[in-house]
DNA sequence: GGAGCGCTGTATCGTATGTTACGTATTTTG
DNA sequence: CAAAATACGTAACATACGATACAGCGCTCC
C-alpha cells in the first residue's frame, strides 16, 4: 500500500518523462516543501516549465496543483504532531498493550508544552496569583473533574476560589458575583458543550477575563479568552486523553504556590503554621 | 534574541488586540501549518476576518502575507533537516521554570508504567469488563477528581458506576449496596486520610475487591487491596503531582472499553447508535 | 456623559497564480 | 529514413488570492 506521497513518486518515477522525472527528483531532494512553494517556483527549481509541474501533479493522481498541496500540508500535519519517537522507535520495549497509549500521551505531553511559550504561563500566573479578584473555575462532561482538581489546589493558596458545579441555572445565577477583575478558568474539549460556550460569552461580556483550557482545535471559546492553553488529545483509545491538560494545570498550580510564596503572602505563612 | 517565529508572537501576544490575539492562538495551536494556508483559511479557523489575518502578519514585522508564509517555510526546513533542533522555545529546555516539571513528570510516567505489569493491568481491566457487580469509585482530598473522571468514563461504557461524593456519613450508607461481586476503586495518596482507609476497611470485610491507586509509599488502604497501582508523585513543586496515576486511570478506560468492544456488548453498539 | 481613538469587518480592486491551448522539438516505430 | 506520436515550452487566459479603502462600532479617557 501506498501511503507518503513521497513513496508514490518514487514508486511511479521510472514511468515518468524526462522532464516530469526531474520535477520527481527535485521534490524528493527538499521534500516537501518545494511542493508547497508556488509552480513558478518549483519550476525554476527544477529547471522545467510550469505546464510539465502540473503535468507531473496530474500523474500523481491530483485533480489540479491545490489539491496536491493539501496532500503535502495534510501529510506534514501528521508528521508534525507525532514527534519523531514514534517513527523511530517502531515497536517500544515492553510492547503489550499499555505502551502505545504511555507513548501516546507523553508525546501529547512534549507537543502540548512545545507549543506553551514561558511567557504565556508567567501572564497566566500573574494573573491568578497578583489579583485581588475572584477565579471561578468550571469545566465539561469530562474536563470538569479537571477544574476540579485545580480548584482544590488553588483554593488553598489563596482566598475566592469558587468551582461552578451542577447544572447550567447555577452557574448562571453565580454570573451576577463576577466583574472585570475576577478570572474563569473554563477546561472544554470536543465535543464542545454549548451550554460553557454561551456562559462563557455571557461572562466576557461582563469583563470577565477567561483562561481556556481546550484542544488543539480550540473550542469556540477561544473567541472570548484572553488565555488559551491547547493541549494534544490524541491517543490510541475509544477517549481523548486530558492527561496534557491536566499536567499544564498541576504545573500552573505550582506555579502560582511558588509566585505566592515569593510574594512573602500571609496566607502561605499562617497555612504553616496551622499544619 | 527572539530566533523563531513562535517565540515572535508569545513575545508580542500581550499587546495585540483581541482579534489578532485570537489569530495568534490559532497560529501557535497548530503550528505552523494554518500559517501556510490561503489567508481566507486562515482567518476562518481563527474566526477572523481576512484583514486581521493581514494586520497580525504585519504586526509580527513582514511587509506581506507571502514574505511570512516563506519564513514559515524556512523554519519548517530547518526542523525537518535537523529533527533534534525541534524546539519552538528555546528557552524551555533546561532555562525556564517550565520544563523542570514537565520534565520530572514525564519521568514519573515512566518509571510508574515500568512497574506496571501488563497482566496486571489486564487483571484489572478484566474484573472491571467481565463483571455483572457494580463499580464504586472513591477518592481523596486532591484525587477525588481522579475518580470523578473514571466514573465519567466508565459510567459512559457499562451500567452501575457509581462514584461516591459529599460526606463519609453519605459513603457508609452505601456500603450496604456493595457485595462479594463488587469493586471499589479507591485513589488515595499522601497524606492518606483516615475516612477513606476506615471506608476501605469496612468495604474489604463486606468482601469487595478494592482497586487502589496510590503513591510509591503506599497508603494503608493497600493492606485490604487486590489490586494495587502506585504511581511517582514526587515533581519540583509544593504540591505532589498525580499525573501519573491520571494516565494510568486513562490507560484504564481506553482498555475496558476496548475489551467490551471485543466482548461486542450490547451497550456499545446501543449508544453508538444514540449517536 | 461626550468626544476621540483604535479596532474590526465589508466590499472593492489589482495582481499573481494556476490553468489551458497551441506550436515546436524530440523521440519512437514501421 | 520517414512519419507519427509523444513530450515540452511559450503565451494567453481566468480564477482566486492578497491587499486596501472605508465605514461602523466599542472602548477609553477627559
Amino acid at each position: 500500500m501506498i501511503s507518503s506521497i513521497g513513496e508514490l513518486i518514487s514508486d511511479r518515477i521510472g514511468t515518468m518523462p524526462a522532464g516530469e522525472r526531474r520535477a520527481a527528483q527535485t521534490l524528493i531532494a527538499n521534500y516537501p516543501l518545494i511542493g508547497l512553494k508556488t509552480v513558478a517556483e518549483f519550476s525554476a527549481a527544477a529547471g522545467v516549465s510550469s505546464p510539465t509541474i502540473l503535468r507531473f501533479v496530474a500523474r500523481l493522481g491530483f485533480q489540479n496543483y491545490p489539491e496536491f498541496q493539501s496532500a503535502l500540508q495534510d501529510e506534514l500535519a501528521a508528521q508534525l504532531q507525532s514527534p519523531a519517537s514514534r517513527t523511530l522507535n517502531p515497536s517500544s520495549p515492553g510492547g503489550g498493550a499499555v505502551s502505545p497509549m504511555l507513548e501516546a500521551t507523553l508525546d501529547n505531553m512534549r507537543e502540548t508544552f512545545r507549543h506553551l511559550s514561558d511567557k504565556q504561563l508567567a501572564d497566566i500566573v500573574a494573573k491568578l496569583a497578583d489579583r485581588r479578584g475572584k477565579t471561578f473555575l468550571i469545566g465539561g462532561r469530562f474536563t470538569d473533574p479537571l477544574a476540579r482538581y485545580m480548584a482544590a489546589h488553588l483554593a488553598i493558596v489563596q482566598p475566592n476560589v469558587f468551582h461552578l458545579a451542577g447544572q447550567e441555572s447555577i452557574w448562571r445565577d453565580r454570573l451576577i458575583d463576577m466583574g472585570k477583575r475576577d478570572v474563569l478558568i473554563i477546561f472544554d474539549i470536543r465535543r464542545y458543550q454549548d451550554s460553557l460556550v454561551r456562559f462563557a460569552e455571557t461572562a466576557h461580556q461582563r469583563g470577565v477575563q477567561i483562561v481556556l483550557f481546550t484542544d488543539q482545535w480550540l473550542s469556540p471559546i477561544a473567541r472570548f479568552a484572553r488565555h488559551v492553553i491547547a493541549g494534544r488529545t490524541a491517543v490510541p483509545s475509544a477517549w481523548d486523553s486530558s492527561a496534557a491538560l491536566f499536567v499544564v494545570a498541576e504545573t500552573l498550580i505550582g506555579a502560582v504556590t511558588r509566585q505566592l510564596e515569593a510574594d512573602g503572602a500571609k496566607r502561605i505563612r499562617e497555612l504553616e503554621s496551622l499544619r
